[in-house]
DNA sequence: ACGCTCTGAGAAAACGCTTTCTCATGATTC
DNA sequence: GAATCATGAGAAAGCGTTTTCTCAGAGCGT
């Protein structure tokens, strides 16, 4: 009665830990110390304890512990789009190492809209234990700035200019400077890059890498067109392809190409006799198109049990400000059927 | 001092209600009121306490929140493989349409491995307002068993007698039955169906389609062969394909249906010329293979979408135990050009 | 001017757990 | 046999909120 004015409750509620201490007559403590296994505690207790828990299928309810421990067992992981294969790859290979270690994942996705991502990242942080960023659109700028409020974080495809926060990037730039070389060899003398969404990073390092390789090559004409991210761009842009008269073309990425892929097939273009078109990723579709797509492979799988790892790290060295990890992984080059030597007598 | 012996932590702690309480001098509970809008509180000291907040940039704790209002405005999902693009599909359009609602989804991926489904469902159910369980593996007495556990559940491809646990499915019986139908219009005599996973009851639903097929159509030659769920198993089945001597072939899925039509190009099999192919699921991807697939459209964008509305649904009429909606969606067959009529002269 | 209702703010309980503090019991030692 | 110690269990504080309860004071009618 004096119990309190909640009491009323208590009726249809899921089995808490008084009900098992109750059941076992000791207190609410000695049942947490035993389900945790944390200071000694009578044996017979402690299986008079466990049986009455398993009788009653209690479950320590996870909210309560999460309060009490200051932790949640939970990251967050915030992408631009996760209708992206690339994006989806890293959230299978973080959820999968995560899991491992009993953290859980929860997702977030900004729908390429830049100014979400700050927002959804805070409060996934507020939420979980840690946070990582995978090829946020932001500016330089707010990244900085919010780093710190994210502590546990890992960032992909980006970095901090303060070395504190771990990163894992791909060399953009040199994987497509390596695809150009090997058109280049083939005997392309006429190259076309078709690039990706305005505030990728991903794409300004492709664009420095390409520079870079017409510095090196004057020789080599490299067109570049706009175009975007996924098939559809890649499809849509299948006339200006044509119409730009290269003869080796660099598609963003294995999405882009694939788009072109069906574009040129649905207008007679012969890939590879005719032209030439490589991608970016090796997302596990390239290996079969028709035909199967040179690209410059990245270690999608890695990416999220890596990131995973540097999470853990930081996680379980709370606190020490350490400058940590800042992997990059060099692209391979992956040739297959999609790239050939130009025909002897170019359109031109 | 007499505060109590933990006050040493308070130092670097993150801003709380009771900061925001202190600056702008009024008590934690009315701070409470003021952020959620609930009683009427006096405008002058409400904007006081909302500056004051600001200021000090205060968040509510969620996990705090959580406790005290029973819900953690989030919802688990459990599928059995996060490769699979038909469910990052459903994962992306559950997610994006929760966010909407302001819910978070946490994600759980079983890896095929049966019997972790109940045990990763329940941790979900735990931490989460609700949990969809996609395409379960598991057997319909367990999930019978289990689905009153989890209860704001939502199904998908599986269903329990008790219907009061919506369930969201697709008609893989009769589509399949549609593109048989389809091959056999076109003239082929002699198909092969190539199976998907054992546990999986998409897969007895096609079974079950093309059992009544074959009593509809005696006259047609309809072989089984034992396949899997991706690319590699698809390609892996080229030999046996080509061997069965069959001219028009039914994958699985998409993957598989994929990964054949790769294998038959490397063998110089011509699709449609010589084989006839088709998938399931019209993942984004089917689109865009050469040729593109003929295959039977599910609506995977809907589907998650349309899981959450379900969730929601569940969520709001909190207890009362009405029987739910069991939607099921008709496949679209979505013609392409991986399926023609046979050669003139088949092979046999 | 008195008593009544009403508004609104603070005190405190509750959510479900972990962990420190405290103290009783029985074992150990001289 | 008494003092010391180790062991282990219960009481209670604490995690950060929300919400009920309670009550002071303002406004109102008669």
């Amino acid at each position: 009665m004096g119990r309190g004015h909640m009491a009323r409750r208590n009726t249809n509620r899921r089995v808490g830990i008084a009900d098992v201490a109750e059941k076992a007559g000791v207190s609410h403590a000695t049942v947490s110390r035993v389900m945790n296994g944390n200071a000694a505690v009578d044996p017979g207790i402690a299986a008079r304890v466990r049986a009455a828990a398993v009788e009653l299928k209690y479950q320590p309810n996870p909210v309560g512990r999460s309060l009490a421990l200051g932790k949640t067992d939970t990251i967050g992981i915030v992408v631009p789009d996760l209708a992206n294969p690339t994006f989806q790859a890293i959230l299978r290979g973080l959820s999968i190492a995560a899991a491992q270690d009993g953290y859980r994942v929860l997702i977030a996705d900004s729908s390429e809209v830049t100014s979400e991502e700050a927002i959804l990242a805070g409060e996934a942080r507020r939420r979980c234990d840690g946070v990582v960023l995978c090829a946020p659109r932001m500016g330089d700028a707010e990244l900085e700035e919010l780093a710190p409020t994210l502590h546990p974080l890992v960032l992909i495809n980006r970095t901090t200019i303060a070395t504190n926060t771990p990163s894992l990037s791909v060399d953009y730039g040199q994987g497509i400077q390596e695809l150009a070389q090997h058109l280049v060899t083939l005997g392309h003398r006429r190259l076309a890059f078709l690039s990706g969404p305005e505030h990728s990073a991903s794409n300004r390092q492709r664009l420095v890498g390409l520079d870079q390789f017409r510095a090196e090559h004057p020789e080599i004409e490299l067109q570049m067109l706009h175009g975007g991210s996924n098939f559809d761009s890649g499809h849509e842009s299948t006339e200006a392809i044509i119409a730009s008269g290269a003869t080796g073309i660099l598609a963003f990425n294995d999405l882009v190409a694939m788009g072109l892929l069906s574009g040129l097939h649905e207008r007679g273009v012969r890939v590879p006799e005719d032209i030439s078109v490589t991608g970016f990723d090796d997302i596990p579709f390239a290996k079969y198109t028709t035909p199967p797509l040179t690209t410059a492979a990245v270690p999608i799988n890695e990416l999220g049990s890596l990131a995973w790892r540097r999470m853990r790290e930081q996680i379980q060295q709370a606190g020490e400000t350490t400058t940590q990890a800042q992997d990059e992984f060099p692209p391979r080059v992956e040739i297959r059927k999609s790239t050939a030597a130009p025909a002897l007598t170019p359109a031109s």
